[in-house]
DNA sequence: GTGACAAATAAGTCTGACTTTTTGTGAGCG
DNA sequence: CGCTCACAAAAAGTCAGACTTATTTGTCAC
């Protein structure tokens, strides 16, 4: 899925990033860069790449003197595709996912919205696809092939909606999606009113209806709220 | 506002950043690291930190044997602050403005919604201080102290949502009100209507009036878009 | 044309020496 | 006792140079 370990720092990255974001070190811990090098047991300079990456998502602080400190839960960069990774890969996953699922259900309905507005030929096409795809997979466990249309209509929607901020969470979408399907329980198929509201919202798209294109939407993600309380209420 | 130029680093970000954000190197540019640095006449090391972070910003990709190769706009991670400052300040400003109001539209009404819920008695008190402060400020001419308070009011809606992903925007929307108040053209005082529907806003959520809140400020965010449409349509 | 091999190239890594800033501390003094 | 100021220590920051490694590209034989 991510790209892991791309050279040393990345590797560094790959193991210190899961162990901040998961609390590992509280924030205002300090760190040492001498130190970490020697743990990682590779150069000043690749650790430092690190931490400067670490940085740029204010994950922790460099300072002279002091060294490096571990900044609040609340000053990190949530919206950094790898930050929200190894979130969802830590002790932090059920927060994490709880608020992309509100998150989605703000921005989605929107997008659909404008989705309608603004979808080519090309687009609209893709979507009754994937809705297809949807229906065809949505009896008799085809769990994986259902998450593979799935996750592609609701990438189709945020990329059409011509906001390039939605079409940015098209990863998000689909990690939330990918993690209802793989980790949570989800023996069953899935819910038939939501593949229904699916290929209503393709239809919609499909005929420029906005505001039917949101309401629908809004089903949906309303849908994606309510299952998430059921698990966790 | 920003933490400008920490660090050689920082300088050569500071540089790099706005021109690769602005266009200046057009998606699939190659650069090298080396030439780079004798460009902005700092070590080689200290370019390969800077490369790391606009790495992580996944503005650029370092491969051995090519060099650093800058991304197409559409890798770009666009939620990132640094990133949101850079483009806002170079010429990509109207694009961006647009985007993020969109976004904000998406967003708001349902932080709001959220707020009208979870607010604590201290955050209704100070919403309503914010309220009242922009009430205050509405007539005569104090631009300034309008914006302060409309920041303000819209950052404690953000945080009160209980989401820390909503929370996070409050940085954002205040980039985006500021801009409409300095850049943008805004001669005359706010609109009254927009006054009201805060103070309104306010008493609903401090009510706990969920519907109500996330319709109100579904007002005041269509009104956003609106003035967007006017100035650039 | 194709496939393997060699050379060129630019990033990646490591090391060690040096600089700069910040902080703590303690001496001196009011 | 408390204050200031200067000095020393600590850790990040910077630099330069040598070396490694992966990837591409070009070439040459088949």
């Amino acid at each position: 899925m991510s790209t892991p370990g791309r050279g040393l720092h990345g590797r560094v990255l790959d193991s210190l990033g899961p162990a901040i974001t998961a609390g590992d070190y509280p924030g205002g811990s300090v760190l040492r860069t001498d130190e970490l090098a020697q743990r990682f047991e590779v150069s000043r300079s690749v650790m430092r790449e690190a931490v400067r990456v670490l940085e740029s998502m204010h994950l922790v602080e460099s300072r002279r003197r002091v060294g490096v400190t571990v900044l609040p839960k609340s000053a990190w960069n949530v919206y950094d595709p790898q930050v929200i990774r190894w979130r969802l890969a830590g002790t932090d996953r059920p927060r994490q996912l709880r608020s992309l699922t509100v998150l989605r259900s703000a921005i989605e309905p929107v997008a659909a919205g404008l989705a309608a507005q603004h979808a080519t030929a090309e687009q609209c096409a893709e979507l009754t696809e994937c809705a297809l795809g949807m229906v065809a997979n949505s009896r008799g466990h085809k769990l994986e092939g259902y998450l593979v249309h799935d996750v592609a209509f609701h990438r189709v929607i945020l990329t059409a909606s011509g906001n390039e901020m939605f079409a940015r969470l098209g990863d998000v979408v689909a990690e939330v999606l990918a993690g209802r399907t793989h980790h949570e329980v989800m023996f069953e198929d899935p819910d038939p009113a939501a593949v229904t509201l699916h290929v209503q919202v393709a239809e919609a798209v499909r005929g420029g209806d906005a505001a039917r294109a949101e309401q629908l939407t809004r089903e949906i993600t309303e849908g994606a709220l309510q299952e998430l309380d059921i698990l966790a209420p």
